[in-house]
DNA sequence: TAAAACTTTCAAAAATAATTGAAAGTATAT
DNA sequence: ATATACTTTCAATTATTTTTGAAAGTTTTA
């Protein structure tokens, strides 16, 4: 199998499972095809090997260096500008995952504060339910900030990483 | 304020996170009015209090319970069917990310598996790189699956919770 | 068995999100 | 200063996803 078909199957593929969990298609592909590639590309090579359009690749370009997935490099006598990916894999997805959370599970923690602190009125069953409701929510987005604490651990604890072989 | 309002307000916001999330906004809105609601409801109840037609209740619900969200009642001597969301939030949780690891994360990880045993033709240096890369996103997923084998223990290993404590 | 009560299906419509591309904007070189 | 090389913007278009609603299907009751 030649590079090319490899990397188009992988800038394919995550390309769809991006679109399935709410990321442009578009934005994935290129963050797949800068993933896959040695050297930093130019605008023009990414809309070449994905064909997109020039406002298109700009755009989500433009998305990436604001999620911290991609950065801007300037090669030495050229004008234009080229893109690589951070390739950390750990990295991206610890960013991916922290973007989100700052974007879409405030609204949450908001919500849910602002209904704990409130007095709500109605039949004592009921209110009783969903206020027990609205506390376990709260438990349960606060385990996920201790989850991402332990991540960040899996990355360079080797004590902790044995810790887990040992409780499975 | 009122206890609907309250419902109402969830409802809005759950359904705004699900959207961002790829997951269909009245879904996630059924599923809201079901978490916060003391007792089973009629797709009537449903139609009714979200304003939504009643194949999409339909459709939805049938979808919340394929995800083990939602379960069907008889309420004695009524001939309707009625719902009720599993209110264990943990389990929600766990089932939501098991089932979507199920649908879109196994596409990845077939195509790393076959792209990991092909031998890739390119240049030398272009080739490592992207071998390079398919191998360390291995290794992330498997990191995902840790995680979540964590996660569930953190449920109820008190030991471990401390032992978070300690390391942080 | 037929009517009533309810559920499911699915083609069409509506809503939403993503993409294009050409025009406007900027920076660099001569 | 102006031409060139490049980037950004955004209204319009296109694609995709979600929702509707009426017809078909199913089960229960009498």
């Amino acid at each position: 199998m030649k590079l090319e078909e490899a990397k188009m199957e992988f800038i394919q593929t995550w390309g769809a499972i991006g679109s399935a969990w709410g990321i442009p298609r578009s934005m994935a592909q290129i963050h797949a095809l800068l993933l896959s590639s040695n050297e930093p590309l130019s605008t023009e090579d990414v809309m070449e090997t994905i064909q997109i359009s020039r406002g298109n690749v700009n755009l989500n370009m433009r998305e990436l260096i604001n999620w911290n997935l991609v950065s801007k490099q300037n090669k030495l006598g050229e004008r234009k500008e080229f893109f690589s990916a951070n390739t950390d894999i750990m990295d991206v997805a610890q960013n991916i995952v922290q973007e989100r959370k700052k974007r879409e599970l405030k609204p949450v923690l908001e919500l849910l504060a602002d209904l704990k602190q409130q007095k709500i009125q109605g039949k004592k069953e009921e209110v009783e339910h969903f206020n027990k409701m609205i506390n376990e929510l709260e438990d349960f987005i606060k385990q996920l900030d201790q989850l991402s604490e332990i991540w960040l651990r899996l990355k360079d604890n080797m004590f902790f990483k044995k810790m887990i072989k040992v409780l499975k």
